[in-house]
DNA sequence: AATGAATGAGCGTTCATTCAT
DNA sequence: AATGAATGAACGCTCATTCAT
């Protein structure tokens, strides 16, 4: 029978094979991403997330090497969304600036979720480690680069230190609001941002910025 | 007849029951804390606990009740030490007071060692995060009620937020230089007291300080 | 193509998926009623039941949840071959009657073969024991109400005390010719029946029903 | 130092080794024989044992080689209490001597007690199935001799099979009241003797023997 | 003789992974 | 390509027994 007639019966609704397989990958995937976030990773077997994506365990096997390599394809695309974005400094009053990208992030990690299976993965996974620590390097490249501009252009405090900053702004990020046992009381964007700000600028400096903020949307 | 002699008959070696199994049970915490160290704590089993310890699958079961026991006892007498100590921030120049702190806190959390385990533990131990969550919040109330009695003496940005702050100041000294997956960087502890310390003081106040400082030192 | 040249081709061997389930699941019951009885049920392991039926031992814990249930399933549909029959005693020449009917009984506790374990498992498994426990009440009552009928009809003796007598020949059913540790001697059943007869009518009494028996016979 | 002067000192309370031995060989069978009645045989431990009799763990296995061991020498002494006592059949009415007969031993098995694990241990121990077997066969044996002797005064129904009779007076005495799981009702001591009268005498005899019972009493 | 800490084989059970279908 | 039954090493833990003191 030649290709053809095969294609004319089952083409629509057509699936080309690679399509079926991408599909259950990803139905994998987000089983894999589901339990692992309400059971955490140890306590979610393979034959559980294959069950809870509707295929057979043996199938899990032939989309994933194991159990960790599909924690890391979980990983892999949402790797960014656990870290902090690049703020921009210099564009209007950076404390606005600051408050909505902070929203934004926290709105997305709790939406990506898995951050709360991280450190138990951390811990034993020294390769995932270094791909989170790669990735957080390059975040603070980020963070440092942007403080740097701002520094050429005199607009932070002059004996500050770049580095240590962009370390401190993203450790602060990274252990906002969503983490848990936290000390009591929620921390408020608005607050963060604030204190933010101050380790970065000198008050009359951000005056100004706000002020030209102002002016730029008159 | 000289007691050295006495000592070489009949003492040694010579070792009363309840110092032997004192040993013993030293032996295992000591083991429990090399392994947890090097391999994380679920990767360890009791029986390799054991023996690496030297003794048999049974002995551990004598001294602890489970492999969570053994690290409890680990982290009993060592809790405090994983967290930031209080500082003061009125006795002299803050900065000093500071780097000295921190310093002393990073040197015992590098001799407790224990802190590389914590985020799995606290993960997948909702009970010993409870532990550690009081902590920190003590810890948290602290630095803030210090932070307070600066604010009404005048030596702070007027407009800080006490809360906030303090709850920076802990994420900070946390995450601080020891951390792995750290940005590239090792953090320093001059530089990081000097950023705090610009988190809590203005440059003028701090200038002050620093003078009194040097003042009573005269 | 024909039927028959199909079957030659893919169905041989062939077993449906549940029918080879079951084949393993049989094999299991098997080995567990094997070893149980040759070895006790507390000396048998899980381990042991597996490997005898040719699987690994975590197939066991695919089609039984401990060796408890397994031991239930076992029981399950046996649990009434273990109590003796319930005789009735007026029809006909009632030594006949419970020859053939004790005959057929200790056939089939031989066949069961499993009551040589039922004391060990009473003695450890009150649940098991309660489930035993009901059974036999049930045939309790049922030798005890066949028995009332007859006295009504003024068949037994006068004087006897149906609850006692019921009790006694259940008894002596129970702890028959199979039972180990027995007294040298193997029980006859033709005297057991002769016995149990003795225990109920008195003698012309009986002479007349066998006499109505052959009567009926011709 | 000569035997005199060690006797002197130490004699007066004085307890020779050999009984003080045997005192603690006692302490560790009384714990046995208590721990296994309430807990059973396999889940009480050696080391219970030891502790409850106010002993070292080690110490027990000096008087005993193993835990079986201690339920044997347990047994020994007691195993003629867990049998029927042999009837005698012709001193006087036989129901009467009956009663007595088996109110004593119901009451020596309830003080005993150990007849509550015996089937578990016999199921797993063959050897000990073994000794109990024998003390079977004995009191089998005088209950057959007694009604041997009973049959050939005529005092019996003369058709009678002296051998299951005897069995059937055994089984029915061992699966007496004290029987756990039993049909509900509890059996009467005077309910079991007149059954049992009624299995070896004819009524004319047993009336004549009561009868001379009164006779000699006057 | 007595101690009780130490032993370690072995239990019941789980689950990542394989493989016959 | 898909299945899910089967595997078996490894886990945490117990306890009869030994042995150094």
């Amino acid at each position: 029978m030649p290709d053809g007639e095969d294609k004319l019966v089952g083409e629509f609704p057509f699936f080309p094979k690679q399509e079926r397989a991408q599909q259950k990958r990803k139905a994998l995937i987000d089983s894999g991403y589901a339990l692992f976030n309400s059971k955490g990773y140890d306590l979610t077997t393979a034959k559980e997330i294959a069950s809870h994506a509707g295929v057979a365990t043996g199938t899990f096997y032939r989309y994933f090497s194991d159990k960790r390599q599909l924690l890391l394809s979980l990983l892999e695309d949402k790797l960014e969304n656990f870290l902090p974005p690049e703020p921009s400094w210099i564009a209007g009053d950076p404390e606005t600036v600051l408050i909505s990208l902070l929203e934004t992030h926290y709105k997305r990690l709790e939406e990506v979720g898995l951050h709360r299976v991280l450190p138990e993965l951390i811990a034993k996974d020294p390769e995932l480690a270094d791909v989170l620590g790669k990735a957080r390097r390059k975040i603070h490249e980020s963070i440092t680069s942007g403080l740097q501009q701002a520094q050429e252009q005199g607009l932070t405090w002059s004996d500050m230190d770049v580095d240590t900053l962009s370390w401190a702004i993203m450790v602060l990020v990274e252990n906002g609001p969503d983490k848990e046992n936290q000390c009591g009381r929620k921390i408020d964007c608005k607050e963060m941002a604030s204190l933010i700000c101050r380790m970065v600028f000198p008050p009359e400096v951000l005056k100004q910025l706000r002020k030209q903020e102002i002016e730029i949307q008159e």
